[in-house]
DNA sequence: CCATCTATTCCGCATATCGGAAGCTTTTGC
DNA sequence: GCAAAAGCTTCCGATATGCGGAATAGATGG
């Protein structure tokens, strides 16, 4: 039972009066936070959607008040009832608050097309991952054609920093002190999810910097690999890494350097996206170039 | 019974020319109003982030108020505070949230390489549009190299069903039912911004329905232009439009036909991806769970 | 160093929120 | 087709919850 990939670590350390335990089920006491929670749960439920005593049932609240919150989350556009089956969805409009969240540079915008054109060369799944306090989380993804894939991390999903290639990346080209601070508060977490002795992650994020990618063959799931490479800024300090989720089949020593290159290269094109001397121009902007297609 | 449809009604597109309103008006009165408000006036300021007496002064709530929600929005990685800037931004949970939000069948995922291949293809932006009550919204969005570029539509930004060709390509393939709800309701909504005469509307639709794309040389902006295809369900009714916005000089006579062409193939294309039999397996099937790559 | 602005804590008051109960609608079961 | 069950929504009083003024602590800048 691997960790919790959703977003739901989130328990509140705020554990005040006894109340009942049991299930724990979120919720906190402000309605603000119940609200909240309904969102999440409807992030769960979203293929089917959720009805209203679903929802009471699952957050442990009383119909009006689910009743209550769903309505105002509905007339902010956060929610969406679906008259014909009574069951509730995510609203779009969560969809252009989340365009702009987390989202430095639009790392994501940017990143989207090299993103493709990997997972169609190296025709394995690929993940853009950025750090996220403690976490990394999957900023975006793009599936390769083979057919076994690593369904690692949904769009949103979360890892402990330091559990995985991608993450790997990332901590290994972060500033040292913010590194320490990391491994300080991440060890305890990875009891049981992947590394557990901090000689030897260390020993890890020395190699990792050294050779400026990781992969180790000992994924978390027997037969499955990864390699990631970190995206810099211009001051070398990791804002993201670039992943590949595969079988191990498929990161041998004769296609890894390959795979490896490969990775190093897009990289380096993102991060010169990032780090433009104008930050205004992004894009290149062949004035008046464009011809009929 | 009526009060509770006007879902979308309230918030105004937020479209125009650069003018950006500030957020909107005061919270309402439910903290969970107050707290979504917030979110929505971070996502305005993402790049720079917002001070919480800046949201203070432009939400009209007092220091403490916004700070203890704040605090909340935090706890639940809604919101990040940059404690070395103060400033707070939207959280990375939100992007997990929505990864899910207003998107059925996976159509985000689905068109994505889609819209790069169109973009790169076409040279123009791509747009994907959904219909959303009675709005259309900008569910994806590719941008083409070609150095004049149509503003419209960030990435979950809406507009009125029935303005521009996206939408009306949309609205061309609804159940004729709802299409006459929208031509009702929004009528009103359109004076100013597109179509007031609803003969013409309704000659239009016609038009578009039986040419299978939308494309009118009146664009909302002069010179510029668009055209739009839907797609389909296997009930021939629309879920989206894949929409190319350009400069009308890219739009002649010569080049329209060829551009239909494509749009419309690429569209049956999702629709056939939409329209699997078995529409279980959608998802890239999951193995085991956990380990990021 | 003081002046100014901002973030955070405290606390009493009032209001917004909760949930039981009851009406109303839809679904289920026969 | 009817009765029963389950679900959704409205109402309303008690109370917990969130609000904001005032005060404190921290940051900024002259």
């Amino acid at each position: 039972m691997s960790a919790d990939l959703r977003s739901t670590a989130n328990k509140g350390a705020n554990e005040g009066a006894g109340g009942d335990e049991a299930g724990g089920e979120a919720g906190g006491k402000s309605s603000l936070q119940r609200g909240l929670a309904i969102l999440r749960l409807l992030a769960t439920s979203n293929e089917t959607g959720a009805r209203l005593t679903d929802i009471a049932r699952a957050l442990d609240l009383t119909p009006p008040t689910v009743h209550r919150l769903l309505k105002i989350l509905v007339e902010e556009g956060m929610a969406e009832a679906d008259k014909a089956t009574k069951r509730y969805r995510l609203g779009i409009d969560l969809f252009g608050l989340a365009a702009q969240a987390g989202n430095p540079n639009n790392l994501r915008d940017i990143c989207r097309p090299i993103l493709l054109r990997l997972s169609a060369t190296l025709r394995d799944t690929i993940f853009l991952l950025v750090r996220s306090g403690f976490d990394a989380v999957c900023l975006d993804r793009s599936e390769g054609p083979f057919p076994i894939r690593s369904f690692t991390g949904d769009i949103g999903g979360r890892v402990t920093l330091g559990v995985g290639q991608g993450s790997l990346a990332i901590m290994a080209f972060l500033h040292a002190e913010e590194r320490e601070e990391v491994i300080r508060f991440n060890l305890p977490r990875m009891q049981g999810v992947g590394i557990i002795d901090e000689v030897y992650l260390r020993t890890e994020i020395a190699r990792v910097r050294d050779l400026g990618y990781a992969s180790r063959s000992t994924g978390l799931l027997p037969g499955m690999s990864g390699v990631a490479v970190p995206v810099l800024d211009r001051d070398g300090h990791a804002v993201a890494a670039l992943s590949v989720g595969t079988i191990s089949e498929r990161l041998n020593e004769e296609r890894l350097p390959v795979v490896v290159d490969i990775l190093k290269r897009e990289s380096a094109a993102i991060s010169r996206q990032l780090n433009p001397f104008d930050p205004v121009l992004r894009r290149p902007a062949a004035i008046l170039g464009g011809g009929p297609a």
